[in-house]
DNA sequence: ACAAATGATACAATTATGGTATCATTTCTG
DNA sequence: CAGAAATGATACCATAATTGTATCATTTGT
């Protein structure tokens, strides 16, 4: 299993490499051949980024993307949320019959235990300590 | 995204019940009817867990399945591995371009102390802490 | 006006997950 | 020994998620 999905990737890939160009307006042609991600992916991409306030977008000639915030104020836990949604590591346990008493079913509060582990970890890195 | 599948939960329920038959002997039908879990299904599953060596079964009339091992002995861990493969929250970057110096991207590192947690939660859950 | 960029969105291909069906083999019981 | 009741092995199918493609509309600089 993945924790990081190929959107998530190359979302970050495209991030950090505007990290690097800070101030730099960048266009998805010019991120294509740097990547190498497919470019009509990249767009999408990048078009979720930007609605998510993550980047800034600009129309038109000379048009691209450029960060909207700083780097350090970028974490991974975001970018993730964006394409992967709310990190739930317990869903299927919901359900029933595991245990006996299903409120305080013991996997689940183990389970939970470890989401919250997760979680607190990665929002706590953030895109400018990715850079070197 | 979840850590546990359907196939990996089935499992559970299905070695959950028989630990606390520890000694009986039991079929297919049985576990259908109080799991209520799809029977050729869970069939696919309980032969996976013989296989794997955490299930025991016995063919022919009377037949069924029963704990190899004792319930301390089985962990969450195998049982997510004969279902899910091997834990590894790290695939995607192996690939390239994410930091400029691919073996030693930080990215990596922390990924990998997280999932080194993950995996050593994990393996110190056993089904017998399950039951009550 | 035109070219070069993104916005929005519908569609398609591939892969993973969840599930079914079937025939072969073993074993108990009458 | 025959037949029923169980699992073993395996091929197949359905659905959903992931990974991508294509296209037309809109904005903006020259």
């Amino acid at each position: 299993m993945k924790l990081i999905t190929r959107n998530t990737d190359y979302a970050l890939r495209a991030v950090c490499f505007m990290a690097k160009h800070k101030g730099k307006v960048v266009s998805v042609a010019e991120l294509t051949r740097k990547l190498r991600v497919p470019r009509p992916f990249l767009r999408k991409i990048l078009q979720s980024l930007n609605r998510s306030g993550i980047l800034k977008s600009l129309r038109g000639q000379g048009g691209g993307f450029i960060l909207a915030k700083d780097a350090t104020q970028i974490f991974l836990m975001d970018i993730m949320r964006i394409f992967q949604g709310k990190l739930r590591l317990n869903d299927c346990l919901l359900k029933k019959l595991i245990c006996p008493n299903k409120r305080s079913c013991p996997l689940r509060k183990k389970i939970a235990k470890i989401e919250s582990y997760v979680l607190k970890e990665l929002s706590a890195i953030n895109i400018a300590s990715l850079l070197e």
